[in-house]
DNA sequence: CGGTGCCTTGAGGAGTGTCAAGATGGGTGG
DNA sequence: CCACCCATCTTGACACTCCTCAAGGCACCG
């Protein structure tokens, strides 16, 4: 036991031990003398609802995990619309490879912790390990997927089964107890009302009527503006447009 | 100069040599000796508008590159809402890495013509060529970009501006002379008005409207329905919300 | 010459946005 | 502990955009 943990974990950096990134996500491509490579430059934080984490100016030159919360990527029109385009969950990866500046801005929806590190690190241990690219490819590529499930929803569902479908989304990303054959759901909304609507493409009163409408149907029920509760998923499902 | 081509060319196979997408697509991660080896197995073939590419069955097991022509990617919701999510303009790759089943279908929009080969062949050499893997993550960091991009158009854009922000991208990836300050542009549109009903989240009579408007506007002129004239881009631009 | 797709145009209505008011809840300071 | 404030959310009335349904035009083809 107590040699088989030195192993595992001989050289690997304290910040990383307990780290998800580690396993679930881009870090789990590197070996331990690059972990303490990147370990060398990388900080852990924490940020509070709001925080811009990518945008105007800043951190333009980093990269992070997101460790815990949400992070919203968004893009706006020169008038104000604003429309998110993303949602990221631990432990994704942040940021835009191969591209100086970027044309969306990422702001935390809930008190999240990242690790970050400096651009230039990760680009060098990219050409250096395949390993690590291919982790970003898989994840780019699952979040073209999703992409274009929004785009989908953006396009072809009405209200009603824009925020069902979004509740669903949260159930499965939110509550670890929902698995593929789970009933119901608890969980907090990561996002505000208006946070909901620019995702979904419509205004505040508009998702506002429907969360209403869905808790008098009585297929979820509300505590205090944030906290959800599904008892039919399925029924939830019907909703959503599938 | 006779010299100089052989030695660009040598055992570079016929079918690639006046290939684009050994230039700008991913087979010019490949060196001659790959290009050989999947050269074996490929073959180029046109395909009519209309055409299934991927979706019920048939070419799941293999990968494109689309050398002319348009093709559409969409999805569908079960009671047959469609909504197109990518458009695929030569020399970009056609398929999805690392996944056994797609839910999308790829159709031509237009004439097109593919040069496919096993989707075997293609994951073997990705794993030898790191080169290969890192265009495959360029392009679809791009597609990522792309789709994040229709996402504020489908999700906040009004009908007018959906359509004049279409017709901008169109001009950009169809007329060859228009580049970043191209003032004017002719093309013809790659999509039927169903298809850019189901690319913008609209239906069939709102895009002939907006068209109608724009060309009445003297913003547009419309040949044969189908071939488009913009004198001004710039104006096409102020309508499009940027 | 009549079909068949594809596109345009019109009239009317449903769904969502807009504007305005009021409710709720959480935080702060007395 | 209560009073107050502020942000956030809900609800209502109305307007407008876009969808639906229906008819008609136009080009291509047998």
């Amino acid at each position: 036991m107590t040699v088989r943990q030195d192993i595992h974990s001989s050289g690997i950096p304290v910040l990383c031990q307990s780290c998800e990134a580690r396993h679930r996500g881009v870090c789990g491509a590197l070996d331990p003398h690059q972990l303490v490579e990147l370990a060398k430059t990388s900080s852990r934080h924490s940020v509070e609802p709001g925080s811009e984490l990518i945008g105007d100016a800043e951190t333009v030159d980093s990269y992070s995990n997101v460790l815990s919360g949400v992070v919203k990527l968004t893009k706006s029109l020169s008038d104000g619309r604003q429309q998110i385009v993303g949602l990221q969950f631990a432990p994704d990866f942040l940021g835009r490879p191969f591209k100086v500046e970027s044309e969306i801005n990422a702001e935390a929806a809930t008190a999240a912790s990242l690790c970050s590190f400096p651009k230039t690190a990760i680009e060098r241990m990219m050409k250096e390990s395949p390993e690590l690219e291919h982790r970003m490819l898989k994840q780019t590529l699952n979040e073209l997927d999703e992409a274009r499930d929004w785009m989908v929803t953006l396009g072809r569902k009405s209200a009603s089964e824009k925020v069902a479908s979004f509740l669903l989304m949260i159930a499965r990303n939110i509550d670890p107890t929902v698995g593929p054959t789970a009933r119901s759901a608890t969980f907090d909304l990561p996002l505000t009302r208006a946070d909901i609507a620019d995702f979904l493409g419509l205004t505040i009163e508009t998702v506002s009527r429907q969360l209403t409408r869905l808790r008098t149907d009585g297929v979820i029920r509300i505590e205090n503006n944030r906290r959800v509760m599904v008892d039919s998923l399925s029924r939830l499902e019907q909703r959503s447009g599938a």
